[in-house]
DNA sequence: GCCGATTTGTCCGTATGTATC
DNA sequence: CGATACATACGGACAAATCGG
């Protein structure tokens, strides 16, 4: 069904939203899985499953033979949260602040043995290349190197791409984006870089580079995201050994 | 039992050897759930979760009604993974490098104010202040800047603090640690950071600041690690909106 | 388009192990 | 020691997606 969620959902959302608001102390223990099991009326594999995604939000922690523990603390929730891809865009609008894109070159090529070391594509794969500029409140902070199959976005068009590029690839062209690979360096920044983003007195760049796959497992994005250093944020919650519970 | 670690733990661990030796073609599907259940001898909730750990690394993708896919690319995976915390030694014997560790300072203070606004302690709170150097195969690249609540360690001592900290917040104290909310930034190096850091052209240094909660629920450590950037590294894998399963 | 086989996704109930108090 | 709680593992049932005939 299309309103009934999958029930481990539905149960992790009420759990969530009591975490949220205060009605399990901070520091103390949630009800037990019996409990839930009651109040929900189902499996105990469910109850857990649901506090299985609180533990991954950094909401609870579990201990074995004491009990499933509050630790949720309302900071503040910026730039970038991890576990979830997010584009440029919806992290600017969730922010609430205004953005823009801009396409300074769009061309294609073929992956040279260089190229396809630095992204992963089998050399010869056509390929789209696109610099983007994004704005934040009307100053240019992210310089943006992608590369994209053009074999999986044929009709792919620079107007399209200064919109929402996820917007296109999900929407229009109904593509599933389930994995992304991210990672996180700091670069010297480079000529390029400099031309469009005014660094001031730093001299490199925070670079998250992404690789997203989809449901072919075929990895059809290759980006580099160069942010200016002084606008760069990247938050996450890790957990130590959690190993979810199937 | 001590030897035999849980069964699904091994699966993983095999399943993840074979991707890595390019045993199972990439791009391709793994064998069924049915299959490995007759190979290892186990119920499908354990092949499962062993599934579910190598999605979650990033290395298989599963689509309902088709299949686990291989998306492993054997980009050098070094520094650090995300979604678990790993010390910096960990990382080192991990990844096979030679790491050490000194103490510059040691020092005992009371959070003021200007200190409870950065690190989240709250004013007054006795801390011990701990400045540490981690070398990578003998040359610094890691300056470590710790905060740490007395009342949770009273008899932290600089010796102590020179091995494994989180070795002996576990094993000696007992100590559960859960989880940790990061935050990854690129700030400017400080005089303090070139006093030890080797940076040549770089005037940045890439900085992850960690806030570690303790089984009850309470912050005990915040660190500021400040790595020379042209060692740093940051990766995880993002999945849409699979979560795993139970 | 339909149907059936295959495969993963969800959920249930139960049993046993292990850590905490 | 016993009671409680979470962790692991098993087996079964059905749903949903995919793919081929």
């Amino acid at each position: 069904m299309v309103l009934a969620a999958q029930k481990f959902l539905q149960i992790y959302s009420v759990l969530k939203a009591r975490v949220e608001s205060g009605e399990y102390p901070v520091g103390q223990l949630l009800p037990s899985e019996n409990t839930l099991i009651t109040e929900f009326h189902c499996s105990r594999n469910t109850v857990r499953r649901a506090i299985g995604e609180l533990v991954r939000d950094g909401y609870v922690q579990t201990r074995q033979g004491w009990g499933v523990c509050n630790i949720f603390h309302p900071i503040e929730q910026t730039s970038y949260t991890m576990g979830t891809i997010e584009s440029f865009r919806e992290t600017a609008r969730r922010t609430g602040q205004k953005s823009t894109t801009r396409v300074e070159s769009f061309t294609r090529i073929l992956a040279d043995q260089a190229l396809a070391n630095q992204t992963g594509f089998p050399v010869g794969t056509p390929l789209f290349c696109l610099w983007r500029i994004h704005d934040l409140n009307g100053r240019p902070i992210i310089f943006n190197i992608s590369y994209l199959r053009e074999d999986c976005m044929p009709h792919l068009t620079p107007e399209i791409a200064s919109e929402s590029l996820y917007r296109y690839l999900e929407e229009e062209l109904g593509m599933v984006i389930v994995t992304s690979k991210r990672t996180i360096t700091v670069e010297p920044a480079t000529d390029l870089d400099r031309r469009w983003i005014d660094l001031g007195q730093y001299n490199c760049m925070a670079v998250v580079t992404n690789q997203a796959y989809n449901s072919q497992g075929v990895m059809f994005e290759y980006t580099q995201s160069r942010h200016h250093p002084a606008i760069f944020r990247f938050q996450d919650n890790a957990v130590r050994r959690p190993v979810q519970d199937l």
